[in-house]
RNA sequence: GGGGCGGUAGCUCAAUUGGUUAGAGUACCGGCUUGUCACGCCGGUGGUUGCGGGUUCGAUUCCCGUCCGCCUCGCCA
């Protein structure tokens, strides 16, 4: 076999003059009739150009080029020239040329069902690349991608071991967790009716080598939920996992500020600046949401003191609401004079979408040069002066409303508000706006199940000016939880861990374990906090959403080399099949298909 | 579990109110072509219209069911 000397993307004209042999598949050939036939050869560094001079060459070479179909496999020797009929300034070998000399023909292809140019490709259903992703890897698109994210996880690993970061592995088979997400569940061979399950995140491993006294740790590992997918969520994705032992909250988040903006200068050569900070309850009253987008304005207000002074029965209904001990709002977003795309047809639609979030509809209004116009304008003109100094209206100005209960009406302009800037096209390209989330509340009050849950997970400690509150306002108290967002998306979230038995006791009691309860299920993580655990605490990147960021995609299955479908299908391997009936019966399993 | 969109040639799509032999581009095959680079020109092959059933003289088209893919709500501590 030729032995590759270059690849195929590096060619450049400083190689001008020596003879290279190269490596790859032919990615398109162009076959000029008796006298040349050129090919791209392309590897994972790119394309160049091969041509095969078919009237100075031998004919059992001639014979060969001849052969050469997309996607076949060869090696070529040749020298490098500039080429003769002008650069090509699309390919980053473009200047040059390779003048075959040697042509081995590695392997022949069928015609491929896609083909890998991006320009073809981009416009292949998912369904086809999924199918056939070894030929939809080839792109140089998803060559990126790979290459991006390989990237990211060797600076990750460069950067915690420079800090002083271990990597250790945590398992994979492990107790069910009762909390949080449906485990995927392995039946245990050797115990019959009884199962492994397939880690959520390593979360208590990993604050148990905190009292091993391993000080630091790091994993770049999978984490399998059993939900159902979305755009930017797989059941099986990967997270950057650390924890550090004798730290409080910031030295957690200096820790990690310090990775991204290491990783943006390596990258983009950018720097990300100070990372600014949001309590929780700012960023759920000024955005709806508790991972705000900054990129944009667009900003909610509650105008519940003034839409209490109107006639409209919406607002009415909506204050007098009261759920989990909260009143009904009205809140609003300013649109600021908008432009033609903000239309009677999509402002009506506003209410659909709302509806998605349970909410009655969108009310609106704009204000015209001499009141308000359309929409609820009747009702809104006998506040019309308190509502233009509460949200700063002038002339132009479209007001869209949400009137529910707290949580409802909250979210659905936090969600309306990043699609009004969607639609709107006001989102700034090419602006990064990391943001820490800070204070969260430790619990949330389930209305149905009548008691608290965590906020975050039941590991998390009460910020230390709140311990004193813990017990009688839990409530009001807030976590030494911390959230990492970058544009609208939340791309690390972690937290100081309990260290105490005696409060981690109490955040149990709180949320509903009984103390049997917290034995069986956490029993290993109650003992290891009386032997001597050290003050720790960490975070998850989750990988995933970070790689997508950086590359510009909004589909999580892109920055995924073997992604799943969103019924959990590999379109490739048709996993999940069925198993031999003797796996069944070694594993002590009976299937009931209903 | 709910809502929405989609499935026609290898791929991307079209097909009028239910009506002749389901078309186009591309890929592929053959021929031509000495500077192309999404090469070009000429010709050709290629179809279980996702699957099953129903209505009809006749179904890609209408109806029912089902499978698959995508988006989304719930869910994701």
């Amino acid at each position: 076999m030729l032995k590759r000397t270059h690849m195929c993307g590096s060619l450049r004209s400083s190689h001008v003059g020596q003879t290279v042999t190269v490596s790859g598949w032919i990615n398109t050939y162009r076959d000029q009739g008796r006298g040349l036939l050129f090919t791209d050869v392309r590897d994972r560094e790119g394309l160049c150009q091969v041509v095969f001079d078919l009237e100075q060459s031998p004919a059992e070479l001639v014979t060969l080029a001849r052969t050469l179909r997309r996607e076949y496999v060869i090696a070529v020797t040749g020298k490098v020239r500039v080429r003769a009929g002008g650069a090509n300034p699309k390919l980053a070998s473009g200047e040059v040329e390779i003048v075959a000399e040697k042509l081995e023909l590695l392997n022949s292809a069928e015609p491929p069902p896609i083909l890998p140019d991006d320009h073809d490709a981009d416009k292949i259903g998912e369904e086809t690349r999924l199918k056939y992703r070894y030929i939809d890897l080839r792109r140089p698109r998803m060559q990126h991608i790979l290459r991006t994210r390989s990237r990211i996880t060797k600076f990750a690993r460069d950067y915690f071991s420079q800090n002083g970061f271990l990597e250790i592995e945590t398992p994979l088979l492990i107790k069910t967790t009762p909390e949080g997400a449906r485990d995927f569940i392995v039946p245990a061979r050797l115990h019959p009716g009884k199962w492994y399950a397939l880690p959520q995140s390593p979360q208590l491993f990993k604050q148990i080598l905190m009292v091993a006294g391993c000080d630091r740790y790091l994993q770049i590992c999978k984490c399998l939920r059993d939900e159902d997918p979305r755009a930017d969520r797989q059941a099986e994705f990967t997270q950057i996992d650390l924890e550090m032992s004798f730290v409080e909250r910031e030295d957690v988040m200096d820790m990690m500020t310090g990775f991204a903006r290491g990783l943006w200068k390596e990258l983009f050569n950018y720097d990300i600046g100070e990372v600014p900070r949001m309590s929780y309850w700012e960023a759920m009253e000024r955005f709806g949401i508790d991972r705000p987008d900054t990129r944009y304005g667009l900003e909610i207000r509650d105008v519940s003191e003034i839409a209490a002074k109107t006639e409209f029965g919406v607002f009415k209904d909506a204050l007098a609401k009261v759920k989990a001990g909260r009143k009904g709002v009205v809140k609003a977003i300013r649109v600021p004079t908008p432009n033609e795309k903000l239309t009677r047809k999509v402002l009506d639609g506003y209410s659909d979408f709302a509806k998605t979030f349970k909410a009655g509809g969108i009310p609106y209004t704009k204000l015209g040069a001499n009141g308000f116009e359309t929409g609820v304008a009747k009702f809104c003109e006998p506040v019309k002066a308190e509502l233009i100094e509460k949200l700063g209206l002038v002339p132009g100005d479209v007001v869209v409303f949400a009137a529910d209960h707290y949580d409802i009406a909250t979210k659905t302009l936090g969600e309306l508000r990043q699609k009004i800037a969607r639609d709107l096209e006001i989102v700034p390209e090419g602006k990064w706006n990391f943001l820490w989330v800070v204070d969260f509340p430790m619990f949330d009050w389930d209305d149905d199940g009548k008691r608290w849950v965590a906020l975050h997970h039941p590991f998390t400690s009460p910020n230390p000016d709140q311990f004193g509150i813990l017990g009688t306002d839990p409530g009001g108290c807030l976590s030494a939880g911390y959230d990492l967002v970058l544009n609208g998306s939340e791309i690390a979230g972690g937290s100081i861990r309990i260290h105490d038995q005696s409060v981690q006791a109490k955040v149990f009691e709180l949320i509903g374990l009984t103390q049997e309860d917290a034995k069986v299920k956490f029993g290993f993580l109650l003992d290891a906090l009386k032997y001597g655990a050290p003050p720790h605490g960490g975070i998850a990147f989750g990988l995933d959403r970070l790689v997508m960021h950086i590359v510009g995609t909004d589909n999580i299955r892109d920055v995924i080399a073997f992604p799943k479908t969103q019924s959990g299908g590999d379109l490739m391997t048709e996993a999940p099949g069925p198993v031999d009936p003797e796996q069944l019966v070694e594993t002590h399993v009976r299937s009931v298909v209903p």
